[in-house]
DNA sequence: CTGTAACCGAGACGGTACGTCTTGTCTTCAG
DNA sequence: CTGAAGACAAGACGTACCGTCTCGGTTACAG
């Protein structure tokens, strides 16, 4: 008997629906009203589920959050166009779009909830920011594979760098123009680049 | 007689001292247990202040918080070292320090608290983020005038990628390590830099 | 079957131990502190009930203390000693007693507080008066039903007159001497009682 | 030297203007709002006046509404009609009139307020029900002197026993009918009335 | 006519109760 | 066995009020 039926599941059923309705409520209040304008009460009403459940599919408040935004965060694969400089820009478009979404303040905020402390471990970072880091790491290995950037390039680097220059300005409520889009852009393609040791 | 002190305040006039306790405390307890372990009741009574002048002083939680970031994020005006390589050097210093303090996860979580949103303005987050900005743009200016750095360099896109990369290690859970601070000098020593339209 | 009981109620059932809990606590607070000695926050911890609980039970401080008075006035039946005037003299023994105990300037000062005016109506004081006057009232019409008072004796009137001189003399703090007691019984035995229209 | 001027008071002398006006705006606030419904704050704000001549002039706010309640109590003596019927009547028109105002509820939370232990006296309650006792007793004492009423009528337990009955209803919220009051005042010259032993 | 002493309005302050809120747990009944 | 309904403990938040205090200014009598 290769494989019988997972586990031959006796009761009820997980309502895996539910579960899916949950996230994505959650991921509409933090939008619309933050880390602290979602509650569990008004979260479990609005789903139509109860709060235990809410408790037995997360460990806490944090984890329902870091959740929802890994879901949000989830980006399609970035096509092959050929083009290093063309993925580039669509590079940057990605990330000031992220930026200008309040992902990163929400998922600080769930990371530093004390109750996060317990259950929340760092792999959900790792899922949150890991989800665009590798289609994004691959965007930049082809343009180093088509000689368009340097052979050792440090693309973790250069890739924080970027992502991280965006949620700062975030943070201080300031725009990233174009032009300085532009420059990073030229310059990394002239390969002006952090290297790999 | 050009002009009397404003008003001529009446009634007994507001006690800075205490006002300045609170914030100390208020900067140890945000430091030791973080944004929500930090309680208004509790720093109420251990300042010997009552919780209405706390809502005097400040509208919210949040805005107690802010203030005494932007106190805590003070520091002093970086000497003149005469040499540019050994003042980014200096300068990297305090960026990683900064980044590895629970600095900014506090100001983004007192930011996002709802609360916030009424009372505590944008200003406060100039404060925040801007008391440092101005001293090390000084320092990076330095080496502009140097003529170590190009002239026409973006000093403020600088930064933020300099700050930005640091923090969003932070957020990772990644240090910084040396050999990338050795290279962003290098780079930046070498006119690799942003520059202005 | 007519009529199903009446919900088929869900979810966790009421604690009702800990509801009586806290009217005992606070009915002894009150005895012991008067009615601004008794705090929620205290009362809350002694009896291991959350505020929230509390307030669920009821609308706020006053209904609490309304409630436990109530408790307090409940009195066991009166019981027919087959003699008029000792009936009346144990009935003004209980006049004296009640007046002598602090529950009618606790009852005034809870039902006078403005948070009572939204919540606590007038049925509060039905019961709260209204239990020992049924007792009272039942004890008198023995007396008219044996002939030993007039048949149309106002009983209404004649308790009220009889507690409120006991009331009224606790405000002035003065006693009710023996004497006039004996004097209100033989008045009412020699008929002298008000009469019904 | 038999009495010299009393102290050759210096300084600024007492405001006498705004104390009484501080009386008349705590009366109204009382019968309208009642007990807790007025404030310190508002009382001073209203009769611009400061809080610190609030309480130089009276040492806590039970003090003040008892005063204010005294002040609402005086009444003007009652006429000698020649007919002990009709000033029973014109008695009772008073005790009615006080019963319908809040003033007892009033004195009795003042006098249960915990502040008021420690210098509301006595002597209050007695200017407050003894204000008008002084002038109902005149007039029953009439009443005795022209036969009307028994020789050894005891006149404080049938005022008390009149005021409490009254008093008693307003408690209980029901009101006291015109024929009840006829009945008393005909058992009362009909020498049906508690007797000094 | 000037000094000085007592008074005054304004209002900030310490302390503390109130009533509301949210998180995470627990209990019951239904499917 | 799972899920909805919802009560519960714990405790923080922000508001209100009392009675105290400190300030600068005002009014009277004294020299």
């Amino acid at each position: 008997m290769p494989d019988k039926p997972p586990a031959a599941r006796r009761g009820r059923p997980l309502d895996l629906d539910a579960r899916r309705r949950c996230l994505e409520l959650a991921a509409g209040a933090l939008q619309e009203r933050g880390y602290a304008g979602l509650t569990m009460n008004e979260l479990a009403r609005q789903a139509g589920v109860s709060k235990k459940s809410l408790y037995t599919w997360w460990p806490n408040k944090a984890a329902i959050v870091v959740e929802a935004l890994v879901a949000m965060a989830e980006m399609p694969p970035l096509p092959d166009l050929g083009n290093t400089e063309a993925e580039l820009r669509a590079l940057f478009a990605i990330i000031r779009r992220t930026a200008s979404t309040s992902e990163l303040p929400l998922a600080v905020t769930a990371l530093n909830d004390p109750a996060s402390r317990t259950a929340v471990s760092r792999t959900y970072i790792e899922r949150l920011v890991g989800a665009r880091r590798e289609l994004s790491r691959a965007l930049v290995q082809r343009g180093v594979d088509r000689g368009d950037l340097p052979a050792g390039t440090d693309i973790d680097t250069l890739l924080d760098m970027w992502n991280g220059l965006a949620a700062y300005r975030l943070l201080r409520g300031v725009a990233l123009p174009d032009h300085v889009v532009d420059q990073l852009i030229v310059m990394a393609l002239n390969g002006n680049v952090p290297l790999l040791p």
